[in-house]
RNA sequence: GGGGGGAUACCAAAGCGGCCAACUGGGGCAGACUGUAAAUCUGUUGACUUAUGUCUUCGCAGGUUCGAAUCCUGCUCCCCCCA
């Protein structure tokens, strides 16, 4: 059984760590948590450390436990958070829980001897009422404790409700719960979470005098100072509907050399000898980008599955590679659906495909693709425009004559520069 | 309150009666190179079915002139100096 602190380690997957919890694992089979808001109907990449951080725990013997915060977030969590936050709507909370907990799934075993399992705190805390938690919990843990908090010293200046200051203590509860009824020693966030999983650590120990451990995961940064996850078009989401797999493929090929030996360690599950290879001979030829791929294609490939991602190369090629009009022209029809979502599409009508080039091009598609014809003419005098990945020389193009499947044409200015035109 | 300077295209900034759709730099777009990178070099950068052509544009509104970004009058806004 592989040491897990030490897996960790090794991946550059620790912020904070108890003292002793190596040790504690390595004796002891047992669950650990992390709690995620269900405040929309995916998770997204900024997840994604945490979901491979229960993997990790999975694989080393042990039972991660995914608490979807049913309870918690209704209420809010001010780690973080400069303004108050909104609460949710108690429907759209249960429907985000259930679409979350398909995405699960393809990470984490829930089946089998250590089993992951997924539990949502609305179970403990429905039926919980005010007096008896002022009681049983409130009583444990002092004010001046709270307040010393980061998340809440944070916020003292701005202000911060009872409802997100009393935070702490109902995520301090769920794993004192969870500590109680299963099993639970250990619970995982991300470095922000560190003062709120030590309020739980020190509410198990008030009440019954229990061990527990804690460990968080760094914040993941970019070379480039910018947020990790997002793009132009915001979250990089793992539910395709928001996030097509052609564009969460590109998402990881992107990623910058100094990142993609950072991101390799923690995003796949590539040994280490393996990805010290694949350092070295990135190095060697960094043109040839290795470890972007090769993250990029395990990460959707677990994500989406094998066929997505096969179509997502392919249609990268299309995009970005050296591929010329005779691979446009064998393309499938599934690769072809897949650049409709990974380009911008102007929809035009059946009737309008006779019109004229450039009139098409301008005024009938309101201007979308070019802005005016002068823009189109110089574009095709600077030689940059092509249809079908063909070169367009003058202005006396058929448009009608090379429709793909009958509806499909790709246009293209310049070199990265698409539009998808459909006709409906 | 008194005096002076200014407003030009996406930004900065020249032009001060015709050769101005407007120098130049940045940015944008395209071409070459390349790793879907960086740097570099080249072209292009008001509109019009492509024209040694027409139209619109140099704060706003008028005027002078064959002709105005350029001269005059008024207006609006900005900056600086003195009080």
């Amino acid at each position: 059984m592989k040491n897990f602190v030490d897996e960790l380690k090794w991946r550059g997957m620790i912020h904070d760590v108890t003292p002793s919890t190596s040790e504690f694992l390595q004796k002891n089979k047992t669950s650990g948590y992390i709690g995620f808001d269900p405040t929309a109907d995916s998770l997204h990449i900024g997840n994604l450390v945490q979901i491979m951080t229960l993997v990790h725990f999975q694989k080393s013997g042990h039972k991660p436990v995914i608490l979807i915060g049913g309870a918690t977030g209704m209420i809010g969590d001010p780690s973080g958070k400069s303004k108050e936050r909104k609460f949710l709507d108690e429907k759209i909370i249960i429907d985000n829980q259930n679409k979350i907990q398909v995405q699960f799934e393809k990470f984490l075993n829930f089946k089998g001897d250590n089993s992951a399992s997924i539990l949502n705190n609305k179970t403990w805390f429905e039926n919980f009422n005010l007096l008896s938690f002022l009681r049983s919990v409130g009583k444990h843990i002092s004010v001046n404790y709270m307040m010393a908090k980061d998340s809440v010293k944070n916020r003292l200046e701005t202000g911060i409700s009872f409802t997100e200051f009393s935070y702490q203590l109902i995520q301090g509860y769920d794993f004192y719960w969870l500590w109680k009824n299963k099993n639970v020693k250990i619970q995982f966030g991300g470095s922000d979470q560190w003062g709120n999983i030590l309020t739980g650590n020190e509410l198990i120990r008030r009440i019954d005098g229990g061990e527990s451990f804690a460990l968080t995961t760094p914040l993941i940064t970019k070379s480039d100072g910018g947020k990790f996850g997002k793009t132009e078009d915001g979250n990089v989401w793992l539910d395709e509907k928001k996030t097509s797999p052609y564009k969460f493929y590109q998402f990881w090929i992107n990623v910058s050399d100094e990142d993609a030996k950072k991101f390799i360690k923690i995003f796949t599950l590539k040994e280490k000898e393996e990805i010290e290879t694949l350092t070295k001979s990135h190095e060697k030829e960094p043109h040839l980008r290795i470890l972007q791929n090769a993250l990029a294609e395990e990460i959707t490939e677990r994500v989406h599955d094998k066929q997505k991602l096969e179509i997502a190369k392919s249609t990268s090629q299309i995009l970005f590679g050296k591929s010329k009009k005779d691979d446009f022209d064998n393309l499938k029809e599934d690769v072809m659906n897949s650049l409709s979502t990974a380009v911008p599409c102007v929809k035009i009508k059946k009737e309008e495909i006779n019109s004229d080039f450039k009139n098409l091009l301008t005024e009938i598609t309101n201007f979308e693709i070019f802005s005016s014809k002068s823009e189109l003419i110089r574009l095709i005098k600077n030689n940059g425009l092509s249809i079908n990945k063909e070169k367009i020389l003058n202005d006396d193009y058929q448009l009608s004559k090379n429709l793909k499947f009958d509806k499909y044409l790709l246009l293209q200015k310049g070199k990265k520069n698409y539009t998808f035109i459909i006709v409906e």
